[in-house]
Order: C-alpha cells, then structure tokens, then sequence
RNA sequence: GCUCCGGUAGUAUAGUCCGGUCAAGUAUGCGGGCCUCUCGAGCCCGAGACCCGGGUUCAAAUCCCGGCCGGAGCACCA
C-alpha cells in the first residue's frame, strides 16, 4: 500500500482507456514557428505515456495551410523533439494524404453530410454566428458534387466556393454549425508545391488521420476542448472511430511569453534579441541558457497536472531540477565579480592543481599562482583590515590593508584554518575578462515589459574557460551555473 | 456579447468522482540549523493554503445553490 500522502516517486497519473500495450499517440506540429518549452512538454506527454503503456507515437505534421507552413520549422521540431529525447515511431505530414481527404470529401457530399456553399466569407460568418442555415445546405447532392468537381478542376479562385459540413446549426457549440472542411489555398506549400490548391480544414484533416493513424489517446491542450464533438462527429459520418480525449491547459511560466505573436514583437522592437534569446522560453533559447532535456522530463513527472486549471509555473521550480542534473556534470571555475587585486607576502611563484569538482572525478586544472591575484572587493571589505579569509584550495591570509584599488596581506599555505571565509581567486597572470548574461523574467507581474530583465556582468574568470566547449556546464564558484555562449567571452547564467 | 472550463500555501500539485482516516500530504521558494575548502549539492527543523456566502448532513476541501475572480472557444488558422 502507497501511501497517497507522498509523491516522492510521483509519475503521471492513470490514463482512461488505456490498454496495455496498445497506446497510439502523437505529435501534431504545425510547421509555422519556432518550438518552445509548451510544445516539448506536450510532447513529452504524449510520449511519456507510450512508454508507460507500451505503443507507439506519431510524429505528424498538421500543415494544411500551405500560407503558414515554412519549410525550416519542420526542422525545428523535429530537432527539438529528438533534443528532449523523444523518440518517434512513425512520420507523416497531413499534407502526404491530399487524396485521401479527397475522397473523403467526395464520400461527405454523396452521403449528403457535406455541401458546396458559395456564401461570402462575412455572409458565412454571420449566419453561423446566427445559427441560420443558408439555402446551399438544401442543395440536391449533384449540384454539391458539380461544384466540388469544379474546385478540384481549379475552376473556382479563394474564397468562392468551400466545402462545408452538414453539423447543427443550432448548436451552442458554435464549431458544429457547418464548418468549412475543405478550401481553395492560392498559395505554394513548402512540400507539395502549388499540387494542390484545395485544401483541408484542421478540424477535417485531424478527425481523419487521428482515425487512420490509429491514434488511441488524444492529449492535447485545451483550446480544442470544443473541437471534440465536432471531430466525433467528421468520423461518425465516415465510420471511423473515435480516441480518447485528455485536454489540459497550456503551460505558461512566470513573466515569460508564449505567444509567437508576443514574442515576434519583442524581436521587432528590439527588445530581445532574436527567438534564441535567453530570456525566452523557446527550445533555442532554453538549450542556449542550459536547461537539460533530461530536467524537462522530470518536470513533467513531477510538476504537471492534467487539469483544465489555469497553470503558470515559477521558473524555479524547473530550475531546482535542472540544478540538481547539472551539478553532477558542471566543472567548478573560479570567476570574480567585481574583482580587487590582492597583493600577497608569503606566495613564490607555484602551480596548483585545483579539483574541478568537489565530489565526482572530473580532473583537475592547473594554474601558475604569483601572489597577485583578483578577488571580489566586496568580500574584502567585508572582512577588513586585520581579517583573515581562505582563498580556496590555497592559502589563508591576513588582510593587511584594503584601498578601493587594492589590497595587501600576508599568506600562510597550508590547509583551511576552520571557521575562515572561503573565497574564489584568478591569479591575475591567469586572468581573462569574461561577460556573464543573467536572463531574468521579461514581464513583470503588473505585465510591463521589465526594462532590467538581462542583467550583464563583467568580470575576471581563470584562463581554463576558454578550454570549454560552447554549450558546456560550468559552476562559477559561489556565482552560480552557466553555459559557455557561443558569443565571444560570453556565459549565461542558467541559474544560481 | 454568447458558450464552455477552472479556483487547495508565493508557485506547481496530492486529496474532490465514492463526505469522516485531511486540525489537509509533497516539491519548490522562504526562515533557521547541520555538513561541506562554494552563497552549489546533500541532510534536519520551521512558518505558510482549502475564493466568498448560503444550504444539505451527526460530519464538507470534498455534495447543492448563488456570487466573485481567472482562463479558453466563438476563422474558408492550427
């Protein structure tokens, strides 16, 4: 017996429906931006539940609108999916089966469950919003098919003629009130061409490859709440069935937009500094500031909920995570923030080889100590004159005098005199100037744009940084956890 | 405006379906301590919540009604 009191070993809950071995789900991309954190945990949803119960996941492109879809961003999710681990079984764009909404289509308008309309788009809209059916619903089937067959001939230009399906009219849910399924698109898609200029609906295009994909679970965030019933309704009519529907809101962190709208305004006014910035939340930017796919998945576990609730979490809770997989892999470095020099009696010229981690065995690194070094002025004031401090893994010393240049004392090496102050050091003939980005929320809770949200330090660090790969782990020394930039001189902060 | 959905500590959640074991559990954050040659990691302790008002009941975080607050949808986008 569990007891229902502690979720140490918290997992995802129970999912309705499912068989074991048999859990069909899947990745719906729309191609037409950059991936960010929502679309990797919704991901991992889905992903995480076919591993639990054992199926498969689809990796399916939703790119029926040939206007939106950019050829990059097919890309960008696929790198990103595979960046927070998931591993697909199948690929497949909506766009692969154009015949077979086709046909589809063709069997809706025999079967008298869809229509031409020639309605205007203003027209359409306000009978729908209306719930007034208009006189093309009552069309004989052959004039639906006449001017189906003269869509897909090309003989008709955007916007007049669309397929539409017999729903209800009068329904509250105002999806089921005879929604368009199928369009003509004048426009070029990225993969088909100009092939096609008839083209899908999501809601028609979904309802059918969820059926044909063989999709059991359907988890998905729950703006498509309404969608549901209409979906339901798409396959009733073409006799396929139904998968199970878990709809949970969409994740949001704290002072961080989400909307590629928000974000693309940002960029354009100068605010950030492109979609990798790393203040954002997309999976460039958050790979950029060192978030690991690993803690992401963690987060999942632990943190969400599939509930309709309203969720908008603190970044500190993925950072408590994230640090936690970090600490086992990031090198210590010495790096000083507003740097003094410190002139020591008692030091000859030496090299020391300091651990570059204090528990796992990642090696040492050597530095050519002199006896001047820098070190943060604010401990040094601190401390005073006639205090004694630890520089680490060196010497202690006494604080012989302390100007706003510089600072005198006297050292005795040796091991750490208990009860001492330990600072970090960069002897200055070691020393190389590096920045360090501190990203922080670009919103403040009142919702205005916060005008301090990247912080830039500038500081000494020790020679070895510039040994590091971009994109690898470092822990600055009582600073905290950043990532070498692939700019110049450049760390980010993950965080403390 | 119409239609849906939600509201447990600062944050995210467990518990709500099947009312009592919940004077409400966990994580994170916060305060304090231990440990540690880091202000990190690890360990221990502490403070901190059931939106409001009615009702039903011996008993309500859990059921009912009303209110307030928040979110979503209302495209020939997905």
């Amino acid at each position: 017996m569990i007891d229902r009191r502690t979720d140490a070993k918290r997992r995802l809950p129970p999912l309705p429906n499912a068989v074991e071995g048999n859990v069909v789900t899947r990745l719906p991309p729309e191609p037409s931006g950059f991936m960010h954190i929502g679309h990797a945990l919704s991901g991992l949803i889905n992903y995480l539940y076919k591993e639990m119960y054992g199926g498969k996941v689809w990796l399916r492109f939703e790119d029926t609108d040939p206007r939106k879809v950019r050829p990059e961003y097919y890309d960008s999710y696929r790198d990103g999916y595979s960046w927070v681990g998931i591993r697909w079984d199948h690929e497949k764009n909506n766009s692969d089966d154009m015949e077979l909404f086709y046909r589809n289509a063709r069997r809706l308008v025999e079967g008298g469950k869809a229509y031409a309309c020639t309605c205007g788009r203003d027209e359409m809209r306000r009978l729908r919003s209306d719930g007034i059916p208009c006189d093309h619903r009552s069309q004989p089937p052959e004039v639906n098919l006449e001017l189906w067959d003269g869509m897909l001939e090309g003989r008709y230009s955007e916007g007049e003629v669309s397929l539409r399906l017999v729903g209800d009219m009068s329904s509250t849910n105002t999806t089921l009130r005879d929604p368009v399924i199928m369009r003509v698109v004048d426009a070029v898609h990225p993969l088909t061409g100009d092939r096609y200029r008839v083209w899908p609906t999501y809601d028609y295009a979904v309802s059918i490859e969820d059926a044909i994909c063989g999709i059991t679970h359907v988890l998905r965030t729950s703006e498509f709440m309404l969608r549901d019933e209409l979906q339901n309704l798409i396959r009733r009519y073409l006799g396929m069935s139904n998968p199970t529907f878990v709809e949970y809101e969409r994740f949001e962190f704290e002072g961080t937009p989400v909307s590629r709208r928000e974000i693309r305004s940002l960029i354009e006014r100068g605010l950030v500094s492109g979609w990798n910035d790393p203040r954002l939340a997309t999976i460039a930017s958050i790979r950029r500031r060192g978030i690991l796919p690993q803690a992401l998945k963690e987060f999942v576990e632990r943190y969400v909920a599939l509930t309709q609730s309203r969720k908008v979490y603190s970044w500190d809770l993925l950072y408590a995570i994230n640090r936690r997989h970090v600490d086992d892999l990031a090198s210590r470095m010495f790096f000083v923030k507003d740097p003094m020099k410190l002139k020591l009696d008692g030091i000859g010229e030496l090299d020391v080889d300091l651990p570059l981690h204090p528990t796992r065995n990642l090696g040492n690194r050597r530095l050519r100590v002199t006896g001047e070094f820098y070190v943060p002025a604010e401990d040094l004031k601190t401390v005073g004159e006639g205090g004694r401090v630890r520089l680490k893994h060196l010497c202690n010393f006494t604080l012989k005098s302390v100007t706003d240049k510089l600072a005198e004392g006297v050292a005795e090496l040796g091991p750490p005199e208990p009860g001492l102050k330990v600072i970090q050091w960069v002897p200055v003939n070691e020393a190389v100037e590096v920045q360090v980005l501190i990203p922080g929320r670009l919103f403040n809770p009142d919702g205005a744009f916060n005008e301090e949200s990247l912080e830039i330090v500038n500081g000494i660090a020790e020679r070895t940084v510039n040994s590091l790969e971009v994109g690898s782990h470092v822990q600055f020394e009582r600073f905290g956890y950043c990532v070498k930039d692939s700019l110049p001189k450049t760390f980010i902060l993950s965080h403390r």
